[in-house]
DNA sequence: TTGTCTTCTATCACATTGATAGGATTGATG
DNA sequence: CATCAATCCTATCAATGTGATAGAAGACAA
């Protein structure tokens, strides 16, 4: 799972729309001067957005972007996903699709496909209105107890 | 939290200096070989490895490294905090060390901070050990529920 | 139609990090 | 001491993330 600016940008920025409710299309550049980032980025990244459907863009004057479903329907997972491309979840898998140890699969296989499990029920389970509603604090979780 | 083939190549050569165990100084390149990584690259890695007190390398034949510590007491978390650098947990402070939304902390900010928590009591709880012994399956866990 | 506003698209430039190369240093051995 | 084997260290190249530039194309209004 990786997670650089583009996927927090993707993020502030959805949520800079789902703020807005429905009061019409929201501009780039208000966004941008919101939140403080890169106009020019941002578009490449809503640009992406739009391509897969979270968002919906129009052109022309009172032009702009807003939300192609309600805050609550949209995951953070859903976005991150989107902008960072496909997670190469096991992270030791090459191009040929397996692992590079010589054995197959390598020994920290599990261990970051479980982390890439841990990280998306995280990321799946919080949606743009926790945070607008500010529900985010203290969930995080420990993981489960290897019982010996 | 950041995660880069760096972390997962220092994860991997530590988890195969813990299986050879106490059979001296390991070679790296003998770890490259095994498990099929860039020797030159994975020397750098090691070396700050070392410097953090991590492993132990002496010059010269018969030299190598070997693990500071036994592989229960060595955390992945430990492994990757140090070869990554120091984790920016939030993800949108700035290097003055606020948040880039112009009204102080962004929207997102507490949503990074759980996710960087989220990864790494994932991480501090898992060591060398439980990866050779294949205890990690199963081991990820989703976020606390919030009550509404 | 004309003009302006805004998203769309492609390409280019810069910064950061991943990865490589080659020499310098250390230690064991004959 | 000479030689070799390995870590140590530094400089450089390559790949990718980040952001800028320059327009093209559509939408609305006068």
């Amino acid at each position: 799972m990786k997670l650089t600016t583009k996927g927090r940008y993707a993020v502030l920025a959805l949520t800079d729309l789902a703020m807005e409710g429905d009061k019409g299309y929201v501009k780039i550049s208000h966004i941008a001067v919101r939140q403080n980032i890169s106009s020019t980025y941002l578009e490449q990244i809503l640009l992406k957005l739009k391509r897969e459907g979270l968002v919906i863009g129009v052109r022309g004057p009172n032009g702009g972007y807003k939300l192609a479903a309600s805050p609550e329907k949209i995951m953070i997972a859903d976005i991150v996903n989107i902008v960072e491309g496909k997670m190469e979840a096991k992270g030791c898998v090459s191009k040929s699709g397996s692992c590079t140890g010589v054995s197959g699969r390598c020994m920290t296989h599990d261990l970051w496909d479980e982390l890439s499990r841990h990280i998306e029920l995280f990321l799946g389970q919080i949606s743009l209105r926790d945070i607008i509603k500010g529900n985010v604090i203290g969930r995080s979780s420990p993981p489960r107890a290897f019982d010996y």
